[in-house]
DNA sequence: CCAATAATGTTCAATGCTGAACAATAAAGT
DNA sequence: ACTTTATTGTTCAGCATTGAACATTATTGG
């Protein structure tokens, strides 16, 4: 009775399999917390210089957007990174409300910096598993990301 | 030069991979959360849950360790719970400082449905992964996990 | 041209998580 | 037995994130 619905729910190998990404994504997240100390940045913090590194002159909201946060969010962090002096924010010639992102060459180097740590953890946890898996299992990641945000945005026309 | 860098960091194929990873966590969990609302838990509240489920009369401290979150974040939410009617707490005969949970009648009910709803999440949106993809899958993750807990019990004894 | 609608960024209260300091209890060392 | 050390749970201040309400600026429709 009780026990057939514990083992129906655990039973499911795809839901164990998820069970374990989230747990592995949850450590990773740890671990890349700790060895980015060192650079006095956080990994929220890590992934806006990443994006500004790849999209100089983003907006707010677009690089919100490419983050999957809340504007709000971006209001409150930009403004500590730019006292920092990792980042600057310019206002649009065209279009008086938005703000575009820049890195300061100060930016741009802790940039670097935290991406060559990121990038050796994960070569490091991921050495021993084979590219092609790798590879695969990039591609499952990329087919569930495109199926997910699909849901999303029919939530959010239909509020029915 | 500078393209040098960014070549050098986007080229690993392992780093993109553990990019994708990552990013359908967090949709995953967004997705996730939304689902719950009709029952009202949100994930974290789940994660206790389906702990207390699995291994009723846990104590704090291992639910902590088992969940990765601090003691201190189970002291603030576990009462929440009780008040809520969906766990009991009930101190330890042997060692009156432990308090050990349990999941009232309530708490298993909500506890299921909310595990169907999670579990039709993933294999709805896992369907289209073949099945030993997903179980491959899995190994590598399970492979990860034991690399990054070593990673971090090496790193809190030797705290130079 | 002017009103209505939409988009961008900001502020604020509420929530969740963390790490450090703390109180109570247990275990170990003497 | 008694002091010291370790463990368990709590409290608290600090920070990140969210969603809603808001001000400013663009766009659209008349």
């Amino acid at each position: 009775m009780m026990n057939k619905n514990q083992s129906l729910l655990w039973d499911h190998p795809r839901f164990r399999s998820w069970i374990a990404v989230a747990r592995a994504c949850q450590l990773m997240q740890t671990v890349l917390t700790r060895e980015l100390t060192e650079l006095d940045i956080k990994p929220p913090h890590l992934d806006i210089l990443i994006n500004l590194y790849r999209f100089e002159g983003i907006s707010q909201q677009e690089l919100a957007r490419k983050l999957l946060v809340g504007r709000s969010n971006m209001s409150m962090a930009l403004p500590q990174m730019e006292k920092r002096g990792l980042i600057e924010r310019r206002g649009d010639t065209k279009d008086k409300r938005v703000l575009r992102l820049y890195l300061t060459r100060e930016g741009r180097s802790v940039t670097e910096k935290a991406m060559a740590i990121q990038t050796a953890l994960i070569e490091r946890t991921l050495s021993s598993e084979p590219l092609d898996q790798c590879m695969a299992m990039a591609e499952s990641m990329e087919r569930l990301i495109v199926t997910l945000q699909s849901e999303i945005r029919e939530d959010s026309r239909e509020p029915a």
